[in-house]
DNA sequence: ACTTGACTTAGAGCGGGCTTTAAGTGGTAC
DNA sequence: GTACCACTTAAAGCCCGCTCTAAGTCAAGT
């Protein structure tokens, strides 16, 4: 799969595949005799994983420790866990934070109906 | 209220208070006799507005978009209203990916479960 | 053989959101 | 009066995460 493919089916830019690789946010991608990138589907799942954690607000620093500890191999296992259970940790955190700003909002959207109505009372 | 208060009291800095009143993002804060800023206490509101809504996200630009309607007066209500609308859709769905977001890690989270046991067999 | 177009690299550039710097003023403590 | 410290301004700088540029290679089409 060429580096384009891959770029449509998740929605990124080849700029942006490369740039993942060249920080090792993603595993060295294989190279054709001439040169050219050749994505497996494991790379690609690697790029769904990335791309899904980097949309939730993930640090591109965390996510290269990942990959680091993921090519150590499996002695790492139990630190790869950590991380992630700490990752959920972050964004169950900031979910709850959205849902608080989410009911601020709604409060002050009462006020706007009342607001709305007396002003155009007004104007009458 | 000095500017340094308002920072302690909100958790921001004196810079970025008074970076956020330069690109138009709080009201010009009223000044002592020999120029010292001295936040009322609607000025505070309007700190810890968009401070939350920073906080979710919101760009600095958009703020500045309702700061700007806000001080041309009542009629921009209805406006304001819309933009307030269009936040909170762009909030909720926030929140919605980052629900996806968790549902993938805890997948993830079951699978690291079996390959850590799986590990450890093979370590005895 | 030549054009076209997708790929390659290294490295510079950009936008958002602060953050720091430089240079200066004002008010209180000794 | 002078040291000190918090405040002031305009402008430059910084970090993150891309994004773009320049210069070049390669393979297929005509």
């Amino acid at each position: 799969m060429t580096i384009a493919e891959v770029a449509k089916r998740y929605g990124l830019t080849t700029d942006t595949l490369r740039y993942y690789e060249r920080v090792g946010l993603l595993p060295v991608i294989g190279r054709t005799a001439s040169g050219i990138r050749n994505y497996t589907e494991s790379d690609c799942e690697w790029v769904s994983y990335i791309k899904c954690m980097r949309s939730a607000g993930v640090s591109v620093e965390t996510l290269v420790e990942y990959v680091r500890l993921f090519r150590q191999g499996p002695e790492t296992l139990a630190r790869r866990k950590q991380l992630l259970i700490e990752q959920r940790r972050q964004i169950a955190g900031r979910i709850e934070s959205l849902t608080e700003v989410l009911r601020r909002l709604d409060k002050k959207l009462d006020g706007f109906e009342a607001d709305l109505a007396r002003y155009e009372e007004n104007l009458k």
